[in-house]
Formats: structure tokens, C-alpha cells, sequence
DNA sequence: TTGTAAGCGTTATCAG
DNA sequence: CTGATAACGCTTACAA
């Protein structure tokens, strides 16, 4: 059942099917309803080939990403990705995922934009200096980012409030007595790993506590690496009584590094970290419970489809900026300084 | 530049530079240079959305996830579809991901089917009775499973030996004098979980060891759940001397679980695991490193992906089947079972 | 308010 | 071996 099949049983035109299942004003009301129940009662679908080739709007978003680069491949993005492929189903827009090998991102990029084969990505993890932002903007396609940079450009962007996040943990430590502070923060070269310090060093600078380099490390968020990093900064003379980790994940090695080393976690050393919301790893049942800053990243993945939606329908990237704040939750691996 | 303008500039019709690119055998040596060449540096590239309507082929292949089974929601998939994305970015096909509500499941297929949105499906997570094979074999599209299942339909899969690794991991450890062996598997309607279980009732008759039903537990492969069920395996009045668990996350949790009950892995309590190689969590950097069976899960969505578009290109679902074999490395966490 | 007809960029058919 | 020409199914000027 096509439209011209449509049009003939209803003895119009294609033209007029079009337009009044596509919602143009000049329809009158009583046609269109006589078309929409005739396309409904003979499940007419319109072609997405063809309406693509017409209209040069593919009904497509696409997230690329890097299979090389282990970032992506950690279980946030999977739940990441699942938020917005549940708003573009809804919106019944189509999701391709690409990968691509780490020199040919740019190259990936510009080759789906000039083949015309979608109408805006969806870009996450950015870094500091983002190539990807300069170049979609150069190119000027809609894309969303998933989080921010500092790269010049008028890009659309939802973002969580890393900084304050981390200044808000960083100061529930300190008013609970901790001095010395070890942060466990994913790779240097990501924006959201610099927010995190910076409210981390805001935190510590409010309060008069110089901050020691040596305390704070950037790495992959693993829980071998968590593991690993605590149990060096577990182990120096003058060891830091509190953590504060980037993911659940990292916080989970450091929960074994702490237990290793015999230290009792909420008496002995504080950890508090972040919380994606990830399904299959919950903060809530590790034992002790885990204090988290707290943030669902799948429902930043439909809100952040949602923004890309709007940013493709001509929303200008200024009034597409979002910051979602963070809640902090207080869990038993958290405890006063003992003095 | 398109088709048309390419066929101008080299003084030839549509038709000719079509047939030279898309490697009709009827063209001229001289001239499917000429137009190769050409093509190349004018940096042509074919409108997918006019090939699409032209041939009736998408050049997309789908791969569809409930978003509320949380199965799909595990880092095995993540690394599945990493696996997938490879081998579909390098033959220029598209991959879309498409969410759906639970009870939507196979109306999502018959629709995107209907439409003509996608060549064929990927089908992950196979139960024991599945009615999405039923269903796309009814249509007759093309799709391969990662898996196999009961469900009679003739259908291309790629599988690992989910029954004979645990049957050689229930061997080791029955070698290493093991009798109470735990079974921490995966839910019990997932066709895995049914191998891997035949595999491991397998090795136990063959040693004349009778089966307990109360050591096999079936359930979702989440740490917590690892931690739960294998601290009430290991807190029965005969507690098991060994515990085989279908993922490493699981396998984790029996890590904690044997810690709470000051338990020493690898001598009260062996475990070994299966390890779909995931690469946020090895098991060879646990402590102590953990003995698994392996048969990394990225790999095998990359031959899955050759295996569909095989399928797709008109191979019989008969000559479509692998099964992979699955590696045994022993580490320290197994040991001999003290008398 | 509705219809006619010309695209959109390919591939497929048929003729030469 | 090459070329006209007609699909493919939709949208969109332009006309009525």
C-alpha cells in the first residue's frame, strides 16, 4: 500500500493524501480526517526511501564511536545509549551507531554529513578541547553534546553539575573532619574529569586546606584501576582518610583496595563517588552502602535525544543548553574523621 | 557531484558509470578504470536514499532491545554491539538500534519488516522457546542469532559451546576432587543457561556424582546478585567446595560473598567462571586471578555480523552456522580440594 | 481547497 | 559493450 494506491481508493490526489497526513494547513478538516482513517484501516506506511530522497531529511541521528578508545566501552554508555534509543523510538526517528577506528573519527564524521546520511549526532564524552565540536560546527550540522567543552563554539549541550557535584561531596568530607582527600577522577584529557577537580579544589580552597597533587589521580575508570590507585594512595605514610571516586566502579576497587589493607570503610576511610545509575552496579548494595553523588545518565540520554529533536527542527544551539543538577546521598561509607 | 553530473563530466550515460561502479561484468576494462578513477577523485559518492529506493535494499541491518529486559542492559552487550559495529562500519552498512517497550517487542520487527526500513536482524539473548525467530522466519527476512534456541525454524546462528566449556570447567574441578560444586547461572529461560547447566550435569554423571538441585541457582548475572546467592550456597550446613558461575561479574560477587565468611579463594572455596572478555573487568587481575572459560563476546558479534550479511546476500541459513569453541585457563582461584 | 507535474539520484529493462 | 528511458514512492512548486 502506497500512496498513490492510497490516493486512487480515496479518489484524490497524492498530493492531497500527503498533505493531510503530513499536517499542512490548507487541508480541510473533513478530508483529512477521511484520509487519516483510510491510511489507518489499510496500514499505509510511507516509504522512508522515498521520502528521504524527496525531502533530503534522512530521519536519522547517529552516535559514532571510537572502537578503540576503551572510554566508550564502559558500561555508561551502553545506558547512555538506551536513553536515547528509547526517545527516538518514540519519536519513531532512526539511531545508528558507527564505529569508527580512533584516526578516522574526524574522517567518519565528515563523510556521513557530506552523503547526507543523517541529520544530527549525538556526541558524548567530550574533551577539553574537542575537534569533534569544532568540526560539526564548521560543518554546521545539529549535534548535541554530552557534556561540555572548552572548544569555541556555539554548540547545544546537556551537561550534569560536575563541579558542584564534587564541591558538595568534597565539603560533606570536610565538615565531617577529613583533611587529606584523595581523588580518584577519570582521564585527564576529559572535560568532565577537570569540572570534577575544580569543584573538588573549590571545596578544599573554601576551607583553607591546601590541596596535595599527589592525592589526586587520573585513569581509566575500572575497577582494576580504582583498585590499583587506592592502594597506593591507601598505602603512603600520611594516607588520605577519605576517597572520592569518579564512578561506583572506581569506588569498587577501592572498597577491595581498603579491605586489603585491612582498613574498616566508613571508619578507618571514607569513600564517597559518583553514580550513573547503572543497573547491574548499585551504590545502594555494596557493603557498606556507598555514599554517592547521584545522577541517572539514561535519563540524561533521552533528554539529550529530546534537545538533538529540537536542535534538528531549528531550535538555535543558545536556547539548547541544559545543566542537570546532582543529588547527594549520604551512605554508611562515609563516617567522621577520627581524631 | 552525483551520478548524473559524474556521467556528463566523463561523456557517458548514467547507466555505463552506474554498471562501472557497482561491478556489472558487461563494462569494458578501459572504461570501469576510467570511471573508477574519475568517481575517486571527484570524490562521488552514491545517494544512499535513491539507491535505497531504486533497489529496494536498505544497506541496514537492525538490532532491536527491549529497553526494560534489563538482560540487554549488561556490559556483554556493549561489547556484543562494539563487536558488531566493526564489521558493519567496514562494509559500509548501517546499524540501527532501535529500543522498545516490553509487550511491543515483535510488533517493532513486523513494523520495521513491513516498511522495508532494514536487510536483516540481529537477535541476541535467545530464550529456549523464541518467538522472534518464529516471527522472522514467518517473514522470511534475513537474521542470524547470537545463540541457538529450541524454537524449530531454520534459522543462521553463531553460538559458543556454552555446554562443553562447562562441562570441562565441572571436570577440572571434579578432578581437583571437588564433589559440591555450585552452579551460579544465568536466568533459566536464556538457552545459554540451559547449555551451560547440561554441561555441567554432564560432567557430574559422568563421575557418578549425583546432583543437588539446591546448588544450582538461575538468575540475573549482576555482582550483587553473585554476592547474594553464593553467600547462601556457601552458608549451607554442607557448603559447596567450589562455585561455577556464568560471568565474571557474577563470579565477583563470590568474591565478596567468600570474603564476608573469611573464606580463602582458591583453597576453601574454588571458583572459576565464564569470561566473555570484557574489558572493564578481567579476571586475570582479580585477586586472586580467576580461573575462567573464555570466549571473548566482541569477537563474536564482529562473525556475527559477517554471518548476517552473508544471509542478506542470499547464503541459506544451513550454511550459517558456527559454533565456537570456548578456551579453559586455569589461574588461582581453583585449587585442590582439601581432605 | 485540490490537482498536475516536476523533481530527488539511483538502478533495471530493453534496445542497439 | 553502451545508451535511452522508465521505474522506485514520495514531496513540493505552480496552477486551477
Amino acid at each position: 500500500m502506497n500512496l498513490k494506491e492510497l490516493a486512487a481508493h480515496l479518489g484524490l490526489s497524492q498530493t492531497t493524501v500527503s498533505r493531510a497526513l503530513n499536517g499542512y494547513p490548507e487541508v480541510s478538516e473533513a478530508t483529512r480526517t477521511r484520509v487519516r482513517e483510510a491510511a489507518e484501516r489499510l496500514e499505509y506506511r510511507p516509504n522512508a526511501a522515498a521520502r528521504r530522497l524527496a525531502t533530503g531529511r534522512t530521519g536519522t541521528v547517529a552516535i559514532i564511536f571510537p572502537s578503540e578508545r576503551s572510554l566508550l566501552l564502559d558500561p555508561h554508555f551502553l545506558d547512555f545509549l538506551a536513553g536515547v534509543a528509547e526517545k527516538l523510538a518514540d519519536d519513531d526517528v532512526e539511531l545508528t551507531l558507527r564505529a569508527t577506528r580512533r584516526n578516522d573519527e574526524l574522517e567518519t564524521y565528515r563523510r556521513l554529513v557530506r552523503n547526507r546520511r543523517v541529520d544530527g549526532f549525538i556526541v558524548s564524552s567530550p574533551l577539553i578541547e574537542d575537534e569533534r565540536v569544532r568540526l560539526l560546527s564548521d560543518l554546521d550540522v545539529p549535534f548535541v553534546l554530552h557534556g561540555r567543552t572548552d572548544t569555541q563554539a556555539p554548540y547545544a549541550y546537556l551537561d550534569i553539575d560536575n563541579e558542584g557535584a564534587f564541591r558538595r561531596a568534597t565539603e560533606l568530607l570536610v565538615d565531617l573532619g577529613h583533611r587529606r582527600i584523595g581523588l580518584l577522577n577519570g582521564k585527564r584529557e576529559l572535560n568532565f574529569a577537570r569540572d570534577r577537580e575544580a569543584g573538588y579544589l573549590a571545596a578544599l580552597a573554601a576551607h583553607g586546606i591546601a590541596p596535595d597533587p599527589g592525592l589526586i589521580v587520573n585513569a581509566a575508570m575500572t575497577e582494576e584501576i580504582g583498585y590499583r590507585n587506592a592502594s597506593a594512595l591507601l598505602a603512603r605514610p600520611q594516607r588520605p582518610t577519605a576517597l572520592l571516586a569518579a564512578s561506583v566502579l572506581l569506588a569498587f576497587g577501592a572498597y577491595r583496595a581498603a579491605r586489603d589493607l585491612g582498613l574498616v570503610i566508613g571508619k578507618d576511610v571514607s569513600v564517597i563517588a559518583h553514580d550513573d545509575g547503572l543497573p547491574f552496579l548499585k551504590a545502594e548494595t555494596l557493603d557498606p552502602p556507598l555514599a554517592t553523588t547521584v545522577s541517572p545518565i539514561r535519563a540524561g540520554g533521552y533528554r539529550l535525544a529530546e534537545l538533538l529533536l529540537a536542535r534538528i527542527n531549528g531550535n538555535p544551539p543558545e536556547d539548547l543548553r541544559e545543566v542537570a543538577p546532582v543529588d547527594l546521598v549520604f551512605r554508611a561509607s562515609i563516617g567522621r574523621m577520627l581524631t
